[in-house]
DNA sequence: CCCCAGGTCGTCA
DNA sequence: TGACGACATGGG
């Protein structure tokens, strides 16, 4: 076991439960086991240390450090938004310790194409249907784990085996996207080094990938803060807190007001309006 | 049975 | 541009 002391607000439940990540489990000690593209981590919070074990021990402490965020200034960040925002004050503080989570790009990929008119609970089912019958399976504590599968384990698996992983209509957009990353049409490299906007219009060449899908992945695989997914969720936090549920005037408010950390502020308004604001 | 799920796409005005 | 229905599948 590792120990890393976190000296910032950390809320490992809802960084990891707020709809960011689909693979983790909660246990029965308050850990959560969380499989991340290489390996498989059980991360416990106590206090404000962080206990951690893992399938794998090389280099666990940057690649843990990097997964929540760690070093991040979301204080600083935190306060840049109540700055811009009377508004946002008490939503902030209902947030403290959220971490926007660093995750594999192509799994983020696949991941929120399939979450497209989608539910939770049936969107973690065919992700980790797709990683037991095509990823790695690795011993955890006992337990048998199964990895992510990478592009290149994906190439010769076909439209109808995605449909068998219960992708449904979805199974075509993700099958095409495969093959277009094992061919070399698709860099997912290429995302890191495009400007924000630059690479929602790229994402959006894909079938399959629109403006919700290309913001999350930016966000969650990419590490990119300035863009911003607007969902059902969103416009409802819009109009209770702005009077509007357009979208262009949302565009507009956030990027005036939350700039280059626009995508932690809907993040916050999201949650707020999800798991706070419940009976509005 | 009907409706919805952190949408996207094609179609028709 | 902008509105509208279809799309597989599972759960309430």
């Amino acid at each position: 076991m590792i120990e890393i002391t976190i000296n910032k607000p950390f809320d490992l439940k809802s960084t990891l439960e707020c709809g960011q990540a689909f693979r983790y489990i909660q246990e029965s000690d308050d850990s959560y086991t969380v499989i991340l593209k290489d390996r498989v981590i059980n991360v416990l919070l106590k206090d404000n240390v962080l206990q951690v074990t893992s399938s794998n021990y090389d280099d666990l402490e940057n690649i843990v450090i990097n997964y929540f965020d760690l070093n991040r200034d979301y204080e600083a960040i935190n306060e840049f938004i109540k700055n811009s925002d009377s508004k946002m004050i008490d939503i902030v503080d209902s947030c403290t310790g959220f971490k926007n989570l660093n995750q594999d790009p192509f799994e983020v990929i696949i991941s929120f194409m399939i979450s497209i008119n989608n539910g939770v609970s049936s969107i973690s089912k065919s992700i980790n249907l797709i990683a037991e019958r095509f990823g790695t399976e690795l011993e955890f504590n006992g337990k048998t784990y199964y990895l992510f599968p990478d592009s290149n384990m994906l190439k010769d698996v076909a439209a109808s085996d995605l449909r068998e992983c219960k992708l449904g209509f979805r199974d075509i957009n993700v099958y095409e996207y495969i093959q277009k990353v094992n061919n070399g049409e698709e860099d997912i490299n290429k995302y890191f080094n495009l400007s924000s906007n630059d690479a929602m219009i790229e994402f959006q060449k894909n079938r399959g990938i629109g403006p919700k899908v290309a913001s999350c992945v930016l966000m969650m695989g990419y590490g990119k803060l300035d863009v911003f997914p607007i969902d059902v969720w969103v416009k409802r936090a819009f109009k209770y807190i702005y009077d509007t549920d357009n979208v262009n005037e949302i565009t507009n408010i956030t990027n005036d007001l939350f700039k280059e950390y626009s995508g932690i502020a809907i993040q916050y308004m999201f949650h707020y309006m999800r798991n706070i604001k419940e009976e509005v």
